[in-house]
DNA sequence: AGGGTTTTGTTTAATAATTAACAATTAAAT
DNA sequence: ATTTAATTGTTAATTATTAAACAAAACCCT
């Protein structure tokens, strides 16, 4: 495997990418690195040096072939064969997820969904199967599943999180309130509203 | 104004003060800089220097007084007259945050909701009045809203933004698909989900 | 009381990320 | 054809963030 990008480049392609496919709509072919970067409201050497860092060369003078460089970013960011994402807690928010995910990104293929609630499972949710809790371990591994969405009651998050690290889960995003604990080689985002409008809240002030 | 702390600072003592609350419960008057890193997947020397920063001091061989900690994260992160937070597009997502949001954090305080559907303005939904977007500049006035949650389709995520800034907002959460254009000194946090995730693909991957 | 141990606070070093600088190239203008 | 201006790719410098190192204080044990 080809050496591990900075993460604020990884975040920042996905950001491009899917401006770029917007883009593709105007009518033009190309791209400059400025003109994206105004979009992002970053500079032109920030974007020139993410894509040099993916190996992908413009043309000078003219910029970036947009379908090109929508190509170079995916083979960097997807995987060829598709990762498998299931969400976990299909309440209030799991739902607007699931509902916004559908047909987004096609190399992350949603496989699951899981509740406790009897109501919510053992049928399909949006073409989604959902199943209980208790078949957690046995449905990862057979889809497959290498990505978790936690969106599920602050009280059961931890020991849904234990079940899924167990069932082989290798990434997590967690959307609850709760500082999870997870082995260091699987890879945990914490994605806290909270957190985000605090920090929001004190650059405002400062 | 004391100096600005490092971004990544500011997250993680949003994250710490939500554990020390929950730590409460726990009976315990102190916490050990290792036990909340242990929470945290981070280290103690991390906490202990983010602590540092804000000018509390700890006693050593016990640790740090749990609820002086939790004020002394409050004397940076809140500002004592309280920030007000307006949601814009009170939809699916928009929904979602409001309910989540209520009464959770003392010092933000969300004073409205916008929304250009008549079924929804004119009302208050879960105790917040909801104006049509109509209002929006003389409401955010009226309300001295300086942060703004944005939750619209993304067809209008541009102009709305305009509107916001225009209206004097000086902080957004952007949760749209869209990148957004504002002023610099405008805090602007772009929240997408599908950035985060694609993140946890690659590096899970790698 | 004194030596060993734990834990904090702070300085210094290492690593990561951003910004600046500039050479190389090429399209357009003359 | 030559010059000029624009734009890329890359290296070097700067700044931000994390980690390591260690002294100082506080407790514990004898
Ligand atoms: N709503 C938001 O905007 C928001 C924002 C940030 C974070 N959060 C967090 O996300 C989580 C979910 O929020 P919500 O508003 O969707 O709550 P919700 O109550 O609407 O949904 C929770 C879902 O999880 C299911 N569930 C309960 N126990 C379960 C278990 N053991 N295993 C699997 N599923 C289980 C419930 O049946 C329900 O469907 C909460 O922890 C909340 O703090 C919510
Ligand atoms: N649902 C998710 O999980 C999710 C996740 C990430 C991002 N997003 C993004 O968040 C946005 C909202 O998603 P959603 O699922 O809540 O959509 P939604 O359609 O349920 O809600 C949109 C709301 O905005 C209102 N609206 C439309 N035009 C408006 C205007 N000009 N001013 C004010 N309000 C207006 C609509 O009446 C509606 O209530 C979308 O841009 C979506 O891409 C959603």
């Amino acid at each position: 495997m080809k050496k591990k990008l900075p993460r604020k480049t990884v975040e920042r392609l996905s950001e491009y990418r899917r401006t770029l496919i917007n883009y593709l709509d105007s009518g033009r072919d190309y791209i400059f690195s400025h003109e994206l970067a105004d979009m992002h409201n970053n500079t032109a050497v920030q974007v020139r040096r993410d894509i040099m860092l993916i190996g992908y060369s413009g043309v000078q003078r003219r910029g970036y072939k947009v379908k090109e460089l929508i190509r170079a970013i995916g083979k960097v960011l997807d995987d060829p064969r598709g990762q498998n994402v299931a969400i976990v807690g299909v309440g209030h928010l799991g739902t607007a997820i699931l509902h916004y995910l559908k047909g987004k990104r096609p190399a992350l293929h949603l496989k699951a969904l899981f509740d406790i609630d009897k109501e919510k499972t053992g049928r399909e949710i949006n073409g989604i199967p959902c199943y209980p809790v208790e078949e957690l371990a046995a449905r990862v591994r057979e889809h497959k599943i290498g990505i978790a969405i936690l969106t599920v009651p602050m009280e059961v998050a931890r020991e849904t999180t234990a079940l899924l690290v167990e069932a082989g889960v290798r990434g997590l995003m967690n959307f609850t309130t709760v500082p999870l604990d997870v082995p260091e080689d699987v890879f945990l985002e914490e994605y806290d509203l909270i957190t985000s409008l605090e920090k929001v809240a004190y650059f405002v002030r400062i």
